[in-house]
RNA sequence: GCGUCCGUAGCUCAGUUGGAUAGAGUAGCGGCUUCCGAAGCCGUUGGUCGCAGGUUCGAAUCCUGCCGGGCGCGCCA
């Protein structure tokens, strides 16, 4: 309808500039939008406000000229001049009525859209280290990347879902070696563990499951394992020294096979875990993706040799260095340390030469907000081995802070009584977790109420929701149980009966959702889509207290019930691409 | 200190490629069930859009400064 309007008005606007009253058509994009207030009609544009200027005349007159050049349409009742120089349309009502017919026939494949014309987005989400149990932060990441590529593959994009894991490099030493010093205490030896070590009692579980399975074979003495290290922390040492000789001495005392065991236990043991709890949370991937896999194909020594040859890498101190200065990054970054490690982001380098290799139109990488300094130096990465940064966004997601009522819920991972993603989903439940995780912006700070989110009442919006359309089904239920017939097309022969003011407002809000589908994906704002089924929720349980639906009316019911039968489509399909259930009973 | 994001009703938040009288939920107040699920609905109270300038037909939205807050500023990831 929009477009078809839109059409309308880039004719008109031709017209006008044929008899010389404007000036030659730039590439105006002309701008109609739904309108707020019913009086002024159900469209709105403000062109003639723009065009104004150029045209030297005041926008009313301006109005005026353009609606008289409008080409006659039969939706389309009239236009009005209002305010400054608006032109409001007004619309026949029973064109309105079409999408019902429109919606029920497309079903599930009501709000599939084109815009996105096949074009390839890769989209990467939560990537959280496998070196411990997801939390809810991460949980808000894979609620949210989990919806923004379902908004895309919605929107007609097509969408490469992916998990890039961080199963190689430092952290995973000092995993390895936390295991094994667990493992060592599962041996009988006592030991002092590392400040920097992972203290969480799920490294004792892996550390009991590795020692059932390989019994002693790995142990050595607890004396030869510290014999000669530096000190740690607490004996006024460098914990990251100390965590590093701890790491060397592990890999030297266990050889590469022994080490080898102890490090896959830890990682697969925690990947594992981390798969099963995405894929309870209804986050799905086409693609996990190995770091380690890019060290042995020698693609990150690529990945630097590519920089080298482009002339952005020097080295210094010791240390190779990526001038990523010279590209808008605050400062150089360290890429090889001068103990010939590579660093992370040498690895994230590689992965994101890959990434533009393999093709994408577009990539997304969805980062806790805490990440955001590091935009800079991968956007420099990316345009030094000669790619367009501009095919690289990265979405933000701020932390959620988790409430019971008005109570805050500490989190503090230091102690390691940090709430999981697991714990938090046997509280509240999938649903409203996944729901009140993308129920506010994403790049902006949010209370989680845990209290609300368990409630069944309206005051929870989850709930609010899927009652509406549990409501729905319960009409049906009650029609099956009254023996009432029902004839569909009947129904759709006199849609002209839904002439109340629920019922049109109603059919204008379901006219609507593909347009919401459309924002929601391309600003990748599932919040969105969130607010529009509360809204759509909302009316429909207004309708429901004004009007009967099962009335004598066999005409007007059947109507009715085609009219809820297309709310209930639009409800199923928008959960849906929340991954959120409706249920047909509460 | 530098960078970056943010500041909208008592509370939680929408609304920012500039548009008409700034919205919703919740809290408060007052109503609605011989009838399809009251897990619902209707009405009402409540705002200097952090402050001060600027840009223009028009600013919550864009620009500048200030105030207040989050995050970042490692040869960590």
């Amino acid at each position: 309808m929009k477009k078809r309007l839109e059409n309308l008005l880039s004719s008109a606007v031709a017209t006008l500039s044929e008899r010389g009253e404007l000036p030659p058509p730039t590439d105006l994009s002309i701008l109609v939008e739904r309108t707020k207030d019913e009086s002024h009609g159900d469209f709105a544009t403000n062109l003639a406000m723009v065009l104004a200027k150029a045209a030297r005349t005041n926008p009313r007159q301006l109005a005026e000229k353009i609606v008289a050049a409008l080409p006659p349409d039969a939706v389309v009742v009239r236009a009005e001049i209002a305010g400054p120089g608006f032109i409001n349309f007004f619309i026949d009502p029973k064109a309105q009525y079409q999408i019902i017919p429109a919606i029920l026939q497309a079903g599930s494949g009501f709000g599939r859209l084109t815009v996105g014309a096949g074009r390839r987005v890769q989209v990467e989400y939560v990537s959280a280290n496998p070196t411990g149990p997801l939390h809810v932060g991460h949980g808000r990441g894979a609620a949210y990347g989990s919806a923004v590529a379902s908004l895309l593959k919605a929107a007609g994009f097509e969408v490469h879902r992916e998990y890039y894991v961080n199963d190689a490099g430092r952290q995973m030493d000092i995993l390895a070696a936390s295991v094994w010093l667990r493992y060592l205490e599962e041996c009988g030896e006592r030991l002092t563990f590392p400040a920097n070590g992972y203290r969480g009692e799920y490294i004792r579980d892996i550390a009991f499951q590795l020692h059932r399975k390989v019994s002693d074979t790995l142990r050595h003495p607890a004396a030869e394992v510290f014999h000669g290290l530096p000190s740690d922390e607490p004996e006024g040492g460098d914990k990251e020294l100390y965590i590093d000789a701890v790491v060397d001495r592990a890999k030297h005392l266990l050889g590469h096979h022994g080490y080898r065991t102890v490090f896959d236990a830890g990682l697969n043991s925690i990947l594992d875990d981390i798969r099963q709890d995405l894929a309870e949370f209804g986050v799905s991937y086409d693609e996990w993706f190995s770091e380690r896999s890019l060290a042995e194909n020698l693609a990150t020594e690529w990945g630097l040799g590519k920089l080298r040859s482009a002339g952005y890498l020097y080295e210094q101190d010791g240390a190779t260095w990526f001038a990523s200065s010279r590209l808008g990054d605050e400062k150089d970054r360290v890429v090889v340390r001068d103990n010939g490690q590579m660093t992370y982001f040498a690895s994230d380098i590689a992965y994101h030469h890959n990434k533009l290799e393999r093709g994408f139109d577009r990539i997304i990488n969805i980062w806790g907000a805490d990440h955001h300094g590091y935009i800079p130096r991968v956007k420099a990465a990316i345009q030094a081995m000669g790619g367009d940064p501009d095919k690289l966004e990265v979405l933000l997601v701020q932390f959620a802070v988790l409430y019971r009522g008005e109570e805050k819920v500490q989190m503090s991972t230091r102690s390691g009584e940090f709430v999981t993603l697991r714990q938090l989903r046997n509280e509240v439940g999938k649903d409203a977790a996944r729901f009140f995780y993308v129920m506010r912006k994403s790049d902006q700070h949010m209370d989680f109420d845990l209290k609300l989110a368990t409630s069944k009442t309206n005051e929870n919006p989850v709930f609010y929701v899927q009652y509406a359309h549990a409501r729905i089904c319960s009409v049906f239920r009650q029609l099956d149980e009254k023996g009432l017939p029902r004839d569909v097309a009947s129904g759709m022969q006199q849609l002209d009966k839904l002439s109340e003011s629920h019922e049109t407002a109603l059919i204008a809000t379901l006219a609507r959702y593909p347009e919401v589908i459309e924002s929601a994906a391309l600003q990748y704002a599932p919040h969105h889509l969130v607010n529009y089924l509360r809204e759509l929720a909302a009316e429909l349980h207004g309708y429901y207290n004004a009007h009967q639906f099962l009335v004598e009316d066999a005409g007007l019911r059947d109507a009715r019930l085609n009219l809820i039968t297309a709310v209930r489509q639009v409800l199923v399909n928008g959960l849906r691409l929340l991954d959120v259930g409706a249920p047909e009973t509460m």
